[in-house]
RNA sequence: GAGGGUGUAGCUCAGUUGGUCAGAGCGCUUGCUUGACAUGCAAGAGGUCGAUGGUUCGAGCCCAUUCAUCCUCACCA
């Protein structure tokens, strides 16, 4: 018989077992059209990030759906990959070439390019290599990559369908701009955060001199790029002025005073001034009132030569001169602090500018449509349910999707612009020519696409799309997408509208959502902060098991979570026992010990863990099924310590010393729950699942294949689950009265029972003998032993006796005592009998359960008071 | 401005469709060299389930109001 190590030493077992399930191919997926599919996409990390603990919370629940799904015979895909991340890698990229003091401009886009994929030649694989160490299993003979030939393709037929319909469009907008990237972003890449600031009051002049009228901004260095003051048309107040020239002080252009219901006449003055360049709404009321757009920035930061004398100021600089300068002419009224909302690149959190641009953008009406129908007609559902409240709110608000970046890194846009003519020329492969004039003098866009264009692709693309493959026939629609709350935006929701484009199906049938791991203080772990923890680190001191069984305890779908290095100790103790366990099995267990089937003949707690053990498989299944992760990892935990180790086990040592066909008998019993039970923990804990159960008695190569337990009707015996809990009751019992007593187990005593149960309590002798320091047990209808401790239970009386270490004064007390707990019970018990809605309401069941408790309840209290009696 | 989450033992949190649901882990107290495990065993203390009202025979769970706290989205001349 093969032994386990004293010690569990994850190190050692992790790397060896993982090594085996590559060898052994097991995490493949070959399309099995007899076999019902179970499909999970990876959220392909960055290639440029590191493992943090939200990706080990992912991948951890990602893991334990396709292990389960794996064992309970689905052909099970796990499709792992990485993302480009546009923004985030030619970052990194730019950033080392500063090192070198060269700029991406000097070496050009192919040199530029060439680094790149050396940078992801050397790093991206990083990531994926962290994630195996989280005992990841998924089929890395089919990852991905956003940018490789296949996901490029279908990027380029998607771009070119939408360009097609009418649903890709480029055109000059409003976009948000980042001075740093250097680069477009959504509108979902730009994060908020209040900030402090002024509202600046100023006076614009009539040209005419006349008078002058009140406009106010929060943002002066955008002044030199006003061409006109809106007031409401219906407005009492300014009707009068609309078509009149003001001049804007120190810059001193004129600008009309237009009509615009933009203009909100119980807002500040009911003037606002406009400045179509750099304000999505100024922007609108630009082209309709015909202002001229001015721009005056440049694409770093800075403001440009429209500013005129402010040109090449930083936009705080410009800010503060224009503010002085107005001061100086008089123009400036009053500054009003006030707190606003200011938008930062989520990527590298500068402010972002809204400026003018020429970019591209989809169409995000027509896509919202069928995206919102399919997951209000259940086709994608959510769990939580919650989070489609929030999908919907952001699929109904949607605005055009500006999808250009100005960066190399990423997927080129496939439109040619003709030099001759000017048309655009979209096309799929590279074009020769202008498709209107044929010249074949043009030129691709300079720009690529955002990186969440590709990543929307990823349930598809990864299957071959826009290939009819047999991958994608038989794992599409794919079953479960696992992320967090976080990328609902960015992600999901363009997943479910460009799937439900490309290919008239949602992506997925369910996502399931959870929070972001916090630090033991509730605060989100972040660089700047620097309390991330490092799973690698927690990997290394406890366990890759210890770390997800930690991150799958306690999770409920989309809520936060603390990580707390106790809760990892906690993980790492319940390994420890279940390894301990398995110990002691195997040293009770022969040479070549054959796999055990269950015996014909059973003994009261071999029914007993029998019958509970199946119910743990039908209750941790079905929580599995329903995303309930955190409910059934507890059941496995109180099954396994509670029931399993503190009293089977315990009992088990009886029959193992006796020896002969008993300890034969509670051998099997102890291999077979021990082994199912392993089942049931491996999509939690799956190395040390495995390493234990190759060392017991086994059939098949590896516990990750092995079929899932499913409920069997031949092991329900109810009676007997009954019997035992009377003997554990008793048994506790007894141990309370004790401990109390402070007598120390080393003190071995008689005990009586006096009971009508006499079969039940004569099977339980030996088992007090062993858990309740009972020297003998005599069982009898009733004793009359004097100067002894007694003992009430529902089923049994009790008596120790315990010569000088009894004091009857407290027995008496502490019995007066639980017969008033007791009546107390029964009272409300009664007082729900005699409740005639109660009775013709509630359901039999519950009826008949509060019945037999207050038989049980009224038996006992008669048995105290026998007992007191007795002591008189 | 709109929407949402959370509030349960000292701490961190479970509690699945309203009826053995008042729970777990950690911490705390007490006693144990119990033949797998001190990363352990046994016993124990500790909670009006944020507050108030309602629905119901019955509410931690459903509804309303309210307080606290966190988040998301939107807007701001």
């Amino acid at each position: 018989m093969k032994e386990l190590a004293t010690k569990y030493d994850p190190k050692e077992v992790e790397d060896r077992i993982y090594k085996s399930w590559l060898e052994g191919k097991y995490f493949h997926a070959q399309p099995n059209p007899e076999k019902k599919p179970y499909t999970i996409v990876i959220p392909p990390p960055n290639i440029t990030g590191q493992l943090h603990m939200g990706h080990a919370l992912d991948n951890t629940l990602q893991d334990i759906l396709i292990r389960f799904r794996r064992m309970q015979g689905y052909d099970t895909l796990w499709l792992p990959g990485t993302d480009h991340a546009s923004i985030a890698t030619e970052a990194k990229i730019v950033a080392a070439m500063k090192e070198e003091g060269i700029t991406k401009e000097d070496i050009g886009r192919d040199a530029f390019l060439e680094r790149a994929w050396e940078w992801k030649a050397k790093y991206g694989g990083r990531i994926i290599e962290q994630l195996k160490k989280m005992g990841s299993s998924c089929d890395w003979d089919r990852e991905r990559f956003t940018l490789d030939e296949g996901c490029s393709k279908a990027v380029r037929e998607v771009f070119c369908n939408l360009y097609e319909k009418g649903l890709i469009y480029r055109g000059e907008r409003i976009i948000n701009w980042c001075t740093h990237c250097k680069t477009s972003i959504s509108d979902a890449e730009v994060e908020y955060e209040e900030h402090d600031g002024n509202f600046w009051h100023l006076r614009y002049p009539f040209k005419d001199g006349t008078g002058s009228i009140e406009v106010a901004t929060t943002r002066p260095e955008t002044i030199p790029g006003d061409t006109g003051v809106a007031v409401h048309p219906d407005d009492e107040r300014y009707k009068h002025l609309i078509g009149k020239t003001v001049i804007i002080p120190v810059i001193g252009r004129e600008i009309p005073i237009v009509a615009d219901t933009y203009a909100k006449m119980d807002k500040g003055t009911g003037a606002v001034k406009i400045t179509p360049a750099h304000d999505p709404n100024d922007f609108e009321v630009g082209l309709r009132c015909n202002l001229p757009v001015i721009n005056v920035m440049t694409d770093d930061g800075f403001m440009n030569e429209k500013a005129g004398k402010y040109a090449g100021m930083t936009l705080m600089e410009c800010r503060e001169a224009i503010v002085k300068d107005m001061q100086q002419a008089g123009a400036l009224i009053k500054i009003e602090p006030t707190k606003h909302e200011v938008g930062s690149c989520y990527r590298c959190h500068t402010v972002v500018e809204p400026r003018v641009s020429k970019q591209w953008f989809v169409k995000m009406e027509p896509l919202a449509k069928p995206a919102i129908k399919a997951v209000r007609d259940g086709k994608t559902k959510f769990i939580p349910e919650r989070f489609n409240k929030i999908y919907f709110n952001w699929m109904e608000n949607i605005r055009d999707w500006c999808i250009s970046r100005q960066l190399w890194w990423g997927h080129r846009i496939p439109a040619w612009y003709c030099n001759e003519c000017g048309e655009i020329t979209v096309s799929r492969e590279e074009p020769s020519k202008c498709c209107k004039c044929g010249s074949t003098y043009i030129k691709q866009d300079e720009d690529t696409l955002d990186t969440w264009f590709s990543s929307a692709l990823w349930p598809f693309s990864t299957l071959g799309w826009p290939e009819k493959t047999p991958e994608l026939e038989h794992y599409y629609p794919t079953s479960t997408l696992v992320t967090g709350y976080d990328i609902i935006f960015f992600w999901v929701a363009r997943m479910i509208f460009s799937a439900c484009e490309q290919m008239g199906e949602v992506p997925f049938d369910t996502v399931f959502i959870h929070g972001i791991v916090r630090d033991e203080l509730g605060r989100k772990m972040s660089k700047s902060l620097g309390n991330g923890i490092d799973p690698l680190v927690v990997i290394d001191k406890y366990g890759a098991d210890a770390l997800r069984m930690t991150l799958a305890t306690g999770n409920s779908p989309g809520n936060d979570m603390r990580y707390s290095e106790k809760k990892v100790e906690a993980s790492r103790n319940f390994a420890n026992k279940v390894w301990n366990a398995a110990r002691f099995i195997l040293m009770n267990l022969d040479e070549n010990e054959p796999v055990p089937h269950i015996p014909e003949e059973l003994a009261l707690e071999d029914k007993w863990i029998l019958s509970l053990f199946n119910n743990l498989t039908k209750e941790v299944t079905d929580n599995l099924e329903k995303f309930e992760l955190g409910v059934a990892i507890q059941k496995l935990y109180d099954f396994i310590w509670d029931i399993f180790c503190d009293w089977y086990i315990e009992l088990a040592k009886i029959r193992l010393q006796t020896g002969g066909e008993k300890a034969k008998q509670v051998k099997a019993v102890l291999v077979y729950v021990m082994s199912e039970t392993l089942k049931l923990l491996h999509p939690f804990m799956p190395f040390i699942t495995e390493e234990i159960w190759q060392t017991l008695p086994h059939n098949g190569e590896t516990i990750m294949k092995a079929a899932w337990p499913v409920y069997n009707e031949k092991l329900v015996f109810e009676s007997d689950e009954k019997k035992m809990e009377i003997i554990m009751e008793a048994i506790k019992a007894i141990r309370n009265r004790r401990s109390e007593m402070n007598v120390p187990p080393s003190r071995k005593a008689h005990i009586y029972i006096a009971t009508e149960n006499k079969d039940i309590f004569d099977i339980a002798t030996v088992f007090m003998q062993r858990l309740a320091s009972a020297a003998d047990v005599t069982v009898g209808d009733s004793f009359d032993i004097p100067g002894a401790v007694s003992i009430v239970t529902a089923s049994a009386k009790i008596y120790i006796p315990m010569g000088d270490l009894v004091d009857f004064e407290a027995e008496r007390k502490r019995l007066n005592k639980e017969k008033e707990t007791t009546e107390k019970k029964l009272a409300q018990i009664n007082a729900k009998l005699s409740n005639p809605g109660f009775l013709a309401k509630a359901p039999e069941a519950v009826i008949e359960c509060q019945k037999a408790e207050a038989a049980k309840l009224t038996e006992k209290i008669k048995m105290i008071e026998e007992s007191m009696l007795a002591m008189q």
